[in-house]
DNA sequence: GCCAAGTGTGAATCGTGATTCACTTTTCCG
DNA sequence: CGGAAAAGTGAATCACGATTCACACTTGGC
């Protein structure tokens, strides 16, 4: 039942209507404390998922950093694409101060997760530029939200996307990629992830 | 009367305490019609102050693009970090729908005028990337709001704004600016807004 | 000085939306 | 079966915060 409420909640996240599931009031204070903690727990299902599709790209140590950073930012773009409303619930739609918390644990790990791409870019003497890389990062992560969200997002899909992807690599230091590695990131097109 | 309500909100918003200034509850409603609308007004006063700094170094056609726009993004930063309750204010708290479509409209009218540089620069010839001007600037928008507020500004001020300069410069495809280039924008300072 | 218009006040009101709870229904075991 | 515990229900309650309003206080013209 727990489950059903989660759901259900998730449905109305991603799409709106609250009787989505027959579920009553009362019922679900029996499995919640408040309603401000069951969105708190819908929003961290949700936002978790997108992450690890993230978090697993840029963990291939096999791959070069550059091709590696290209490819989490079209699969985060292409993700976004793909369900506008979920994209813009868990980025920037105004919400309960409880689901604002997650909201911010959920940037700081896309922030931490770009970190660590930059730093180990770094140590393989792959990346020019001397910045920050928290700094770099936190500037990734919020270039990226604000660019899919909003009405930019509504036309050019695959320019978008292309656009996003040249924004990265320049921002942080990479020169851009060639035809070929750039086709290399097409190979994650779905990517689950499995952590 | 009028101007002291908002004074004292602007306060409010800058600070916090809503007693800033002696005005009883019934007052506000004199001159206001609602709560919402009243701090809609002070945002969009504090917002197009803020605004006007960086278009007016934005829009200095003698200078080339490059530096124009390490000098903006200079403005930028500083001013947040020297303001960081008004920065969170401005960027990130939580607000009522009202002030939410100003704090929209604001961040559009940044987007232009970093749209518009770079349509700019392209032009000129300054630029080698061929980033879509709007998607470019949005992005542009989001990464320094992002690396503004939270953890990161509280420690290394100038270490912060030279990284986001940097990335600034790079993500769009300027090359970085060399260290004369660099000192011109020191020039720029706390740079009064004209118009 | 005195009225009228304008202005200031904050306790009382009202609307909204989260939470509770008295009750019904289902489940599960002896 | 019988019935006790668990689960489900939604109308009634409650808390909170925006708004109103009946009244007190200034101000300025005569």
């Amino acid at each position: 039942m727990r489950e059903r409420i989660l759901q259900a909640a998730h449905e109305q996240v991603a799409e709106g209507g609250y009787a989505s599931a027959g579920v009553a009031t009362g019922s679900i204070y029996r499995y919640f404390p408040s309603k401000a903690l069951l969105f708190a727990e819908v929003f961290r299902a949700a936002a978790d998922r997108e992450l690890a599709v993230v978090a697993e790209i840029a963990a291939r140590r096999d791959d070069p950093a550059a091709q590696r950073l290209a490819t989490a930012v079209d699969a985060f773009c292409r993700r976004a694409l793909a369900a506008p409303k979920l994209a813009f619930a868990l980025m920037a739609e105004p919400v309960d101060p409880a689901v604002e918390v997650a909201r911010l644990q959920n940037k700081r790990a896309y922030r931490d997760v770009f970190a660590r791409l930059l730093i180990e870019a770094r140590e393989a003497g792959e990346l020019r530029s001397q910045l920050d890389p928290p700094v770099a990062a936190a500037a990734l992560v919020g270039a990226l939200q604000e660019a899919l969200i909003g009405p930019l997002a509504e036309g050019g899909g695959e320019a978008l996307v292309a656009s996003l992807i040249t924004f990265a690599l320049n921002a942080v230091g990479f020169s851009d990629l060639n035809e070929e590695q750039r086709n290399g990131r097409h190979a994650a097109h779905p990517a689950r992830s499995h952590a």
